[in-house]
DNA sequence: GTCTATATTACGATAGAC
DNA sequence: GTCTATCGTAATATAGAC
């Protein structure tokens, strides 16, 4: 390094910015003049890092993609028993979800207006699929109630674990990723009733 | 009726049209363009049923935010204990969010961006939290394991039961209300693992 | 009630100076 | 790398004819 670390943008450190005023606003609700506003630079000038509004959302969804495909490659996602691994998935889409929050929140809001909504969508589905097949093992052993489709009990969880990006926040000292895993995996597996 | 029914819009039917592009561009890009395209007729003649893309809007969650709130005005959901009465709310909820579908749909996408939308976030807010209060009774009950907040465990539910927008569709011989709001309770209070 | 035409503003993106 | 100025387009909404 010859130069001593600079306060500039980098199409990293921008991303960071572009993502919390998507999450506000929402993608199409944010122009370039408001992601202008919120990085303190000129529109002109953002051009100078991203080729544009879209580059910044396939960034984005890309590394909250990147995140969730992970944990399938991981040993516990790989080996054991389909009811163990299901259970790994699971804990580990809370922590990757609460790791990357503002990058999946983005992901998961996508709709499909753009060559790049698309993609995402697409991959979300194959992530959805390799889960659902998991579970679907699971059930094949018994491990899963049967008077609930699997198809449809795949569709929950993923519909609880994914609604943590509508309410987890950082800041303070709210709860810790082990602690809502733990409980999503607890209300999942085992209900809400007083066992 | 002095004259026979036309086939010309009214606010109510532009509506259906309106929450139908929405929920499958998102309102910000959704342009009146577009609605008019959907409905056939042009862009002026839009406006001279509603002032604007913001009516629309705000008459869609109206019906999703009716249909939420008539359920705490039930009788099951006002008489018996908190437990029974929490299983009431949630098997309404998925039965109200399936019969108002496109327009809960609209509700729970809602950003924050207008006043319309702050006005709805807000009314959410106020329905969640008349729902936790019943969970909450029912923890004191001894009824809702102890080893998951409240707060979080009431979290959990609305997120599995709204996550139905996601991926419920009347369209063919697919599931009905009463098999989806089944599965939801049985998940939701026993968990997904064979009893 | 519906249309064409248009006013006006906002948007994404580029040009070119520094 | 950042800026000001600006281009071309698309947005919301209105005017006024039929």
């Amino acid at each position: 390094m010859t130069t001593a670390k600079r306060d500039t943008y980098t199409p990293e450190t921008l991303l960071s910015v572009a993502v919390r005023v998507f999450n506000e606003r929402g993608y199409d609700g944010t122009s370039m003049e408001h992601l202008s506003k919120a990085a303190g630079i000129s529109k002109s000038s953002i051009y100078h890092h991203v080729s544009g509004k879209e580059e910044l959302l396939r960034r984005a969804v890309s590394r909250a993609l990147d995140g969730l495909f992970g944990i399938l490659d991981e040993d516990h996602a790989r080996v054991g028993s389909p009811a163990d691994r299901l259970e790994h998935v699971v804990r580990r889409m809370v922590e990757v979800l609460i790791s990357e929050l503002p990058y999946v929140t983005l992901l998961l809001r996508v709709r499909g207006n753009t060559g790049t909504e698309r993609w995402a969508l697409e991959r979300r589905r194959e992530f959805d699929h390799r889960v659902a097949e998991l579970l679907k093992a699971a059930a094949a052993d018994g491990d899963i109630r049967d008077d609930v489709e699997v198809r449809l009990a795949t569709r929950l969880v993923f519909g609880m674990v994914n609604s943590i990006v509508e309410w987890y926040r950082p800041d303070g000292r709210g709860m810790g990723e082990r602690e809502v895993a733990d409980a999503v995996v607890r209300v999942a597996f085992a209900g809400l009733r007083q066992g």
